[in-house]
DNA sequence: AAAATTTGTCTATTGATATAGACAACTATA
DNA sequence: TATAGTTGTCTATATCAATAGACAAATTTT
């Protein structure tokens, strides 16, 4: 990306020194500011962003707790690596078959599973009729000791009983179905937003408060066109970025 | 979407009266808020959100601003209609006839054109040596007279010489291509990421400060495969989702 | 007409944010 | 061993953000 002029934007409801450390954040994707080298010093960067040198200090602090930089004394600030992930979404979307090659060790962890009335929007999803019972999982995909993704998931009640036990034993959507004799399926639709985190999405991903999160909702059904799977997905927008397939 | 708790952070960097905004657009988005219907009284939001009812008519007023709300004293505080567009993504994916049926009028503007030397990545992703000279064009992309997308895109300044000016006349890709010989093209690869809007974003797409776009990295190619086309696209996340087709 | 409900305005107080300047502490280099 | 460059700490001040309470103004309901 050509860096773009774009200025810092005053009395907007986000703080100067959130939106210094985004630009630093951007700058660090984008190869501005290169990996594992010394940032610029903070009164080049005050200068830089039009603010004073002690916003900057703000921004960099915060940056430190987050472990994407690290400050020396009389040495400089250093831009840690930390690679985005490249989430590959298709038709053959799964999670631990996308990430590989990118990561050493990824599962899904079962954080709470519940059984629940489906709503309008997820009986039409799942071609159920409203009320019907469907399986609530709460997910978070991990790769490398990292969260990478909090997932929302609902499977009709009672096709896929017990499919919470399968989920926590074997960490993965893919097993988890094969026990209810589902050796193969497609994504059938995704649609695409963003956000700012919630409360939940923060303690999950360890994301720091005002972060954005990328958000999937998706049907996944059978090679018949069965619909077996409704999900609700998000992805840190700062350690992941969606890469579509077969378009 | 179920209504996850999602609680509001304190002393992030972010206000608490742009947390709350944020979460009455997503209210408004997942229908707890209806359109056209009066939002709950600011006390009962206070509570709700557990601030001040001060907090909650900044928030209330910033989003008045942006012509989200219309308050009128003694009655309530009403939720104008606003559609989400639901931009489409896919092989074939063409700005124009995404839209069709959702919005009545639709064309792209260019705000301005240059000629420059390709980055290293723009040369990988068009074929080209380093250095060799594409045009850039910057444009908007404009729905019944509202700004829906913003897009960088380069062309290899030698094979379509002059695409600027069939641009800035057509106000379409698919036929300013078409000047080139081009009658058809697919989008070879997209890549998806958010991130908060910078300056020139705010201004071309009528955004408060803090807002969050989606980008589209995508290529586009001939039916041979030879790519065409570079473009970085940002798409406003409060009004548009992007929904994949043919996955 | 009266009461209840809801948005609008005002004053006051507290804590977070941002600016400004000075100097200490540490590191690398001439 | 100086010197320059860099991060760390401190004080001070002004503005923004958030809370609190009271009451006015407009609308709807009783």
């Amino acid at each position: 990306m050509t860096g773009l002029a774009s200025s810092i934007e005053r009395r907007n409801g986000v703080s100067l020194w959130r939106q210094i450390a985004d630009r630093i954040l951007q700058g660090i994707a984008s190869g501005d500011f290169a990996e594992n080298a010394a940032l610029p010093p903070e009164v080049a960067l005050a200068e830089r962003y039009g603010v004073n040198r002690h916003t900057v200090r703000s921004a960099i602090a915060a940056l430190v707790q987050e472990g994407v930089l690290k400050a020396e004394q009389g040495r400089g600030t250093f831009v840690l690596s930390r690679k985005r992930l490249s989430y590959p979404i298709g038709a053959r979307t799964r999670f631990s078959t996308g990430l590989q090659g990118q990561t050493s060790e990824r599962h899904i962890a079962l954080l709470s599973s519940s059984t629940e009335p489906a709503s309008r929007r997820i009986a039409e999803a799942l071609g159920l009729a409203k009320g019907a019972a469907v399986i609530r999982l709460e997910t978070r995909g991990e790769a490398d000791g990292h969260a990478v993704s909090r997932a929302t998931t609902w499977f009709d009640a009672k096709r896929f009983a017990g499919i919470e036990a399968a989920m926590a034993e074997t960490g993965s959507i893919t097993a988890s179905l094969k026990r209810f004799g589902i050796n193969d399926y497609l994504r059938h639709s995704t649609v695409l937003s963003a956000r700012h985190a919630d409360a939940d999405d923060l303690a999950a991903l360890d994301l720091q408060p005002g972060a954005i999160v990328l958000v999937t909702v998706a049907v996944n059904v059978t090679l018949d066109g069965e619909p077996i799977q409704f999900a609700e997905s998000r992805f840190p927008a700062e350690r992941v970025e969606l890469r579509l397939l077969a378009l």
